[in-house]
DNA sequence: TGGATATATGAACATGCATTCATATAAGGA
DNA sequence: TCCTTATATGAATGCATGTTCATATATCCA
C-alpha cells in the first residue's frame, strides 16, 4: 500500500490528483453504505413495499411479511433510524407508514438494472 | 404466524388481498436485497466512485483505495458478477471501467436523502 | 526456459447482523 | 387493581461476509 501514483501510466499524475482530490471522505462513503445496507435485506424489502401500499400496524406487517412479531419490530427500529418509515400512535397500536419520496426512484432504478441483466 | 388478515380493522379484507396478491415474491426481493447489498459497502463504494472517473487497473484502484491488491480482486469479482464493472484486458493489465448507466442515478438519490437528514 | 509482474482465488479468521426467545413497557378493559 | 393485548428490546445464536495470507495463473522479458 503505497502512494496514489499510477502504476499502468495509462493516466497523467494531474488526473489522478484530480481523482484523488475529488474522492468522497471515509465518512460520506460510510454513510451512504449505511444506506444502501439498509435495503439490502429481503425482509426490509417487503416491509417497505407494504408499507409503501398502505399504512399498517405491526401487527400487520407482522403477517403480511410471515415473519415473527420481534423479528419485525427490530427492522422497523432500523428503518426508523433511517428515517426511512415514520409512526402514528393510536392508543396501543402503533401505525407505520413510509418517509422517504425517494424510495420509489431508488426501487424503479434497481429493477430496471435487473431487468437489463439475463 | 397466521394467515393475513387485518388484526386492526383499519384496512379492508378486499384491500388487504390485493396488497398480498400484489408483493413482489420472494425470489424478487431477494434478487433486489442481493442488487442493494452490493452497494452496501464502503469500499466498493470508493471503488465504484472511481471508476465512475476513469477506467483503472487493479494496481491503480488498489492504491486509490489503499487496499490490498487481494480485496480489490476480490470486490471487482462481485461487482463484475453483478454486471456493475466490464473488463479489457491488455497484456498483463486487466482495465476495469463501469457497465451500468443506472449507478449515477441511484447514488444521487442515495446523497440528495442523506442531505435531507440533520 | 526462468524470473518478474499483474491479477485471481481458496482457506482462515473476525466481525456484523437477522432472527428467535424471553421479557419489559404501555394502554385498555373488567 | 388485575388481566389482556400491542409493541419494544436485550441477550443469545447462527450465518453471511470483508479482509488477509498464501498461492495459483497468466503474460512479458531476458
Amino acid at each position: 500500500m503505497d502512494t496514489a501514483t499510477c502504476l499502468c501510466k495509462s493516466i497523467s499524475p494531474e488526473e489522478m490528483e484530480m481523482i484523488t482530490l475529488h474522492a468522497p471522505n471515509e465518512e460520506t462513503s460510510l454513510h451512504l453504505a449505511e444506506f444502501f445496507k439498509v435495503f439490502g435485506d429481503a425482509t426490509r424489502l417487503r416491509i417497505i413495499y407494504f408499507l409503501s401500499r398502505h399504512e399498517l400496524c405491526v401487527a400487520d406487517l407482522s403477517s403480511l411479511v410471515q415473519m415473527q412479531q420481534s423479528a419485525v419490530s427490530h427492522q422497523l427500529k432500523l428503518l426508523r433510524l433511517h428515517r426511512l418509515v415514520k409512526t402514528r400512535k393510536e392508543g396501543k397500536i402503533v401505525y407505520y407508514s413510509l418517509d422517504d419520496k425517494h424510495i420509489n426512484s431508488i426501487f424503479s432504478i434497481a429493477v430496471e438494472h435487473l431487468g437489463e441483466n439475463e
